[in-house]
DNA sequence: TCAGCTACCACTTTTGAACCGC
DNA sequence: AGCGGTTCAAAAGTGGTAGCTG
């Protein structure tokens, strides 16, 4: 039904060759001024980065190219609105990555997800200290190889696979007060990265033998609806660049991982598994290898960590009197300055659904009468009820146009648009859903934004030349630019400060946006 | 044939409930 | 009864490795 589609889309350069799998782009997804902001910013740089990268095989192609200047951390303008230049991040465990990226810093990824080590921790300065801000970290492809390990190094093996779609990882303090990010450094040890294309948990999906960079993402926004037509202010470091794997491949940075990583600590020259082994006769190769745990320098936020486990953000406000003696949880605190840190942790994060308990959903379509729809309705009921509407209102080839964000009606299922097949799609899915459904592609509706256009856009945009990935995200935004009275206004403040009661935790991993988005979510 | 992937292993750290004393 | 500290078991997170797969 879609082939024509996923055809159309190749011979424009903008969808994955191979063989069919999951695809990427959701019916609901995000607002075109998002998609295309994200979609820009994967191809540029900012802030950071130096002339020539230490990692072996700099960014070539069109992907992450050095900056002309390195003068700031800051992202230029973007359509939602402008990133404020006064806020500025610093790579908190810099060393450690610098020592990784010396040698081309390798991430493991697995299908049940593999935490990073070193973790993403950064702090932030410059915010306002009573708006909201939500930080979100994705990870793109830092070019458009795909390598292998040759040799002692890491060499261009080809061309890359098409990456996955992105998956924005909303830090589980989101949405927390500038004050409050700014209080501790914020960490992202609980990010995962998988293989798996169909993983439902939120993880990071990458691609194995692929090289990545890790982006920061804050926004100013009060909540998850905000954040469509929020100004995004984009990070990056380019010693955070990595390359997935399945297995380590560099010794060196096999070494490192132990001897930093402390759940690897049996791994070390001084551990039982060590021991073990060399009694058995096999010697660890660590000759050449500049870190020992005896001078291991300075250890992720969780090696050297002693917890102290404050009750932070499960309850209550999050007013600035507050926030003076309630440290923001996983935000690291300085115990003391020089001496050992001390992370905060969040509070048990629940399991999926992803969703907040049941609210009042509040249609933005004034007609439309407020019910009470519980968050915990399963995708797959949300899904079925989606294809059932769509094969309702859908005559299947033409193309549903997409609603403006002010058009949306909140509770009756937006009508999918159409999404390419996917042979893999009843994977875990109830035996009632029919396969190669257009709309949602997984079970839980994350929060997504795609690296490639929607089908409607390239329908409404045929003159796009091949390729075209930044100016077809241009002309996303020309035709779907939002209206200016949804746009914060210039110098807009959260008044979340004089609001209660603090909105419904945000799950730590990727983060949901059903089909029907709870306005007051 | 082999590079890459997966499942399992032994180990360490983290987490949270249970317990205890004040 | 409530609070804070300690203990302990389960869960989660590590790299290594044998075997599988395309």
């Amino acid at each position: 039904m879609y082939e024509e589609e996923l055809l159309y889309l190749r011979s424009r350069g903008m969808a994955p060759t191979g063989p069919l799998g999951l695809h990427p782009y959701l019916g609901g997804g995000l607002p075109a001024n998002l998609t295309d902001h994200l979609e820009k910013y994967r191809f540029g740089f900012h802030g950071g980065v130096p002339t020539h990268s230490p990692f072996g095989h700099g960014f070539p192609g069109d992907y992450l190219k050095p900056p002309s200047q390195c003068g700031g951390f800051h992202a230029p303008g973007l359509p939602g609105g402008k990133p404020d230049p006064r806020i500025k991040a610093r790579l908190e465990n810099e060393n450690l990555w610098n020592q990784f990226n010396k040698f081309g810093t390798e991430m493991i990824i697995t299908k049940l997800g593999r935490r990073m080590f070193p973790t993403v921790k950064m702090s932030a300065s410059g915010l306002e200290p009573n708006t909201k801000y939500f930080v979100l970290m994705d990870i793109v492809p830092a070019d458009d190889s795909r390598y292998k390990f040759q040799g002692k190094e890491w060499v261009v093996a080809g061309k890359a696979e098409p990456h996955m779609p992105g998956r924005l990882y909303i830090h589980p303090d989101s949405p927390a007060s500038g004050a409050q990010w700014m209080r501790h450094p914020i960490s992202f040890q609980k990010l995962k990265l998988t293989n798996n294309n169909l993983d439902q948990q939120g993880h990071i999906i990458l691609n194995s033998m692929h090289k990545y960079q890790p982006r920061i993402h804050i926004v100013a926004a009060p909540d998850l609806v905000s954040l469509h037509w929020a100004a995004f202010n984009t990070f990056n470091f380019p010693q955070t660049c990595f390359l997935a794997v399945t297995a380590y491949q560099n010794e060196r940075i096999t070494q490192l991982k132990i001897d930093n990583n402390p759940f690897a600590k049996g791994f070390r020259e001084n551990g039982q598994l060590r021991s073990k082994k060399r009694s058995g006769g096999t010697s660890p190769q660590t000759g050449e290898l500049t870190a020992t745990p005896e001078k291991t320098i300075e250890a992720d936020d969780t090696t050297l960590d002693k917890r102290a486990r404050l009750n932070s953000v499960d309850s209550g406000d999050l007013d600035a009197s507050d926030m003076e003696d309630r440290p923001a949880s996983s935000m690291s605190v300085e115990k003391d300055p020089g001496d050992e840190k001390v992370d905060v942790e969040s509070p048990p994060t629940p399991p999926p659904p992803f969703l907040p308990p049941p609210q009042i959903i509040k249609s933005e379509v004034e007609e439309t009468p407020i019910s009470l729809v519980s968050p915990l309705m399963s995708a797959a009921s949300m899904m079925a009820a989606a294809v059932a509407e769509t094969r309702k209102t859908l005559s299947p080839p033409s193309i549903p146009p997409e609603p403006r964000p002010h058009e949306v009606n909140m509770l009756s299922p937006a009508a999918p648009r159409p999404c390419l097949p996917s042979p893999t799609y009843s994977t875990g899915l109830p035996g009632s859903i029919p396969t190669g459904m257009p709309g949602g592609s997984l079970p839980y509706p994350y929060l997504y934004y795609s690296h490639m256009m929607s089908p409607y856009l390239l329908s409404r945009a045929p003159h796009l030349t091949a390729s075209p990935l930044d100016k077809a995200a241009a002309a996303a935004r020309d035709m779907y630019g939002y209206p200016t009275y949804l746009r914060s206004p210039p110098g807009h403040h959260s008044s979340l400060s004089a609001t209660p009661s603090r909105p419904a935790p945000i799950h730590p991993y990727s983060y949901a946006l059903p089909p029907q988005v709870p306005a007051n979510l």
